[in-house]
DNA sequence: GATGAATGAGGGTTCATTCAT
DNA sequence: GATGAATGAACCCTCATTCAT
C-alpha cells in the first residue's frame, strides 16, 4: 500500500464510520481498524481526531467545487444556473452518501458552526459561487429580495433536507423527481 | 422539592446541557449538577442515559403540539393553516431555542433516525397534522403532486435552515420577515 | 476505607512508587493498583497528575514544618538553632526515606524548579526559617558573608547528598556520626 | 557526515536535549531530528535508549577525567589538590551546562544509582583519583575521619548544590566566588 | 548503511452506571 | 428515595522500536 493509498484508507474509513456513527461514535481505533492501518498510524497524517475531522470536511468540499466547476455555465440566466448547482449537489449526494451524512454531522456540530459564520461573514471562499448568483438574482430582480443568509436557507433548505431522507431509505429519487424539486427550490426563492 | 420538580429538573438541565453541548458534551454528572440532585439519582427517572434522550424528545414534541393545538382551525383554506403551522413553529423556536438545538441534535443522530422513519412509514403519530393537511392540499389540487417525504422537506426545508441560523446568531428575525420565509415556503410547494 | 483512608492509601502508593521508579516511571494505573482503588477514583481526589504531584510535595513539606516546630528556640544560639534544624532534617529523612527520594525527585525536576525559584526570589514562604536564621547568623559575624543562595548550597548540599546515600544503602547513620556530620556542616558555613 | 560525525550528533543532540526536558521529554524521534538523522539510525549506533543514556554518561565522565588529567600535580598538597579538583569540575559544569544537568538527571534516576553504588563498593574505576586523594588526606590526619561515602558528600555536597542553582540563572558565579566557594568546601572535610 | 513509515503497548483521563450508606 | 464515591471500560494520543525499501 503506497503512502497515499494509506491516507486515501484513514479519509475513507473515517468518512464511513463517522457518516454512520457521527463524531463520537467512530473512536480512532475503529477507524484504524477499518483503514487497516494500526491507531498510531492516524497520527503521522493527522495531527489529531480535531484536523482529521477538518480536513476530510475540506476534501469533501473540494470534490463538490471541482464537481461543480465541470460545467457552470457564467453566462446562463439565473435560473438555469440555479437548478445546475442543485442539481449537481443532489446527485453528488446521491452517489455519495457517506459524504453527505458526513457533512451534516460537520455542520451540525462545534466544528461546523465556526465553518458557517465564517462562510456567512464573509470570511471564508465556501460558497463564494451560491452567493454571487443569489446576489445577482436580487440585483435582476429575478430573486426575492431577502437577506442573503434567509436565501441560503431557502434555496438549499429543502435540498438538503430531501437528500437526507432519500439516504435515510425513506423514497427513491429519479430524475424527473430531481427536477421537480429542483422546480420546488427554484419557486422558493424566485420572485 | 416534590418527585415532578425533581423530574422536570432534570429535564430542563439536559435540554439546556445538551443544546448547547451536544450528547457527548454533556455527561449525566453535569446534568446532574445543573439539575441539583446527585448523578445517582437520575436513573431513578430514567433508566439510562438513552433513555432520558428520548423522553425529553418526547416532551417537547408535545409541548410543540399543544401550542399549535391552541389555535388550529381545521375549516380554513389550506394556504392559511400551512402558514400558521410554520408560523407557530418558527415562534415557538424563537422562543426556544434551547428547545430547537436540542432537537435538531436528535434528528441529527442514531436516535432521531430510528423516529424519523417511524413518521414516515406511519408507524408513528407524530406529525400526522403536518401530513393531513399536505395530503388535503395535494387533493385540492392546491399543493404539488408529489410523495409525501418530498413535500415534507419542501415545506420544513427553509425553516429548518432559517431557524437554525437564526440561533447561530447570523441574523434577527422580525415579524415582517418572518410572514415573507412563510410566504416562500407556501410558494415551495404550492402549484 | 473512609474518604479520608483513600485519599492517604492514594497519596502513600504515590509517594513510594514515585519515590522509587519516578515520577514516569509511576503510571496512575500503579499507583490505582497499589492504593488499592480503581484507576478512576484517583481523580476524585486530585485533578490531574500534576496537581498529585504538586499535593504531594505540599504534604511533605508541611509535615517537616511541623516536625521543626516541635522543638525549634528561637533565642538559642545560631549554631545551635543551625544543628537543630540539620539533626531534625536528617533524622526525619532517615525516617521517611520515601519522603526523601520524592523530594529529590520533584526538586530535580520542572515541578521542583519552578519551586525553587519562588523561594530564592521570596515569592514562597518555605524555608523562611532557614533563610532568616542565615541571615541572623551572617550579621552576627558569625557566618560567611556570602550571597544568600550560596549560603544555601554550603549549609544543605552536604546533608542531601548524605541522605540520598544513606537511603540507597552506601552507609549506616548513627547518632555520633550525623553529629559530625552536622559538625562539618557548620564548619563549611561558619566563618 | 561520517560515521563518527553521526554518533557524535546524536550524542550532542541527546545531551542537549535530556539537559532541558529531561529523559522522557526527550523522544528518540526528537534526538533523531535535533542531530540530523533518521529515528532508525540511531540504533545503528546504540543498542536502545537506556544504551544510549549511559554511553553518553560514560562520555561526559571521561571528558572531565582527561580536563582534571591535563593539569592535576599529585606531588602537591593535599589541600591545593582538593581544591584543584573542585575548581576543575566547577569550571567544567559552568562551561557545559548541559552535561551538568544530564549528569543531574543521570544520578538522579534508575540509571545513576546503579552506577553509584558500583563508585561506592569499588567496583567501578570512577572517581578512583577523588578517593584516592581523601583517603591520603585522612591517613595524614589533615581531613576528617569519616566513612569515604561521607567524606564524598561532604566535599562534592556543596559544589552540586551551587552548580545547580548557578545554572538555573539564580547567581552568576565568578573567580572569587569560586575561591570562597572551595575555602568552604575545604573547611568542609577538614580537620 | 540509512531511512522513516508503521506499529501497538501503554500512558493519562473521562464518564455512564452502580450500590453501600 | 436520595446520595455521590467508586468503578473500570474506553477514549485519544505518544513513542521506543522495527523493518521494508
Amino acid at each position: 500500500m503506497s503512502i497515499t493509498d494509506k491516507r486515501e484508507e484513514i479519509i475513507r474509513a473515517s468518512l464511513e464510520l463517522i457518516a454512520e456513527h457521527g463524531f463520537h461514535g467512530a473512536p480512532m481505533s475503529m477507524i484504524a481498524d477499518r483503514a487497516g492501518v494500526a491507531a498510531g498510524t492516524i497520527y503521522r497524517y493527522f495531527e489529531n481526531k480535531d484536523a482529521l475531522i477538518n480536513d476530510l470536511y475540506r476534501d469533501i468540499q473540494e470534490k463538490i467545487y471541482s464537481e461543480i466547476a465541470k460545467g457552470y455555465q457564467p453566462e446562463k440566466p439565473i435560473r438555469e444556473r440555479f437548478q445546475y448547482l442543485l442539481r449537481v449537489l443532489l446527485r453528488f449526494f446521491i452517489a455519495h452518501p457517506s459524504e453527505c451524512r458526513y457533512l451534516e454531522q460537520f455542520h451540525n456540530s462545534p466544528y461546523g458552526a465556526e465553518v458557517r459564520r465564517d462562510i456567512i461573514l464573509r470570511k471564508s471562499g465556501d460558497c463564494f459561487l451560491y452567493r454571487e448568483l443569489l446576489e445577482e438574482g436580487v440585483a435582476q430582480q429575478v430573486i426575492k429580495d431577502l437577506p442573503m443568509a434567509i436565501l441560503f436557507a431557502l434555496a438549499f433548505g429543502p435540498l438538503k433536507y430531501v437528500i437526507r431522507d432519500h439516504i435515510l431509505g425513506f423514497f427513491e429519487l429519479d430524475e424527473p423527481l430531481i427536477e421537480r424539486i429542483l422546480e420546488a427550490s427554484w419557486d422558493c426563492i424566485r420572485r
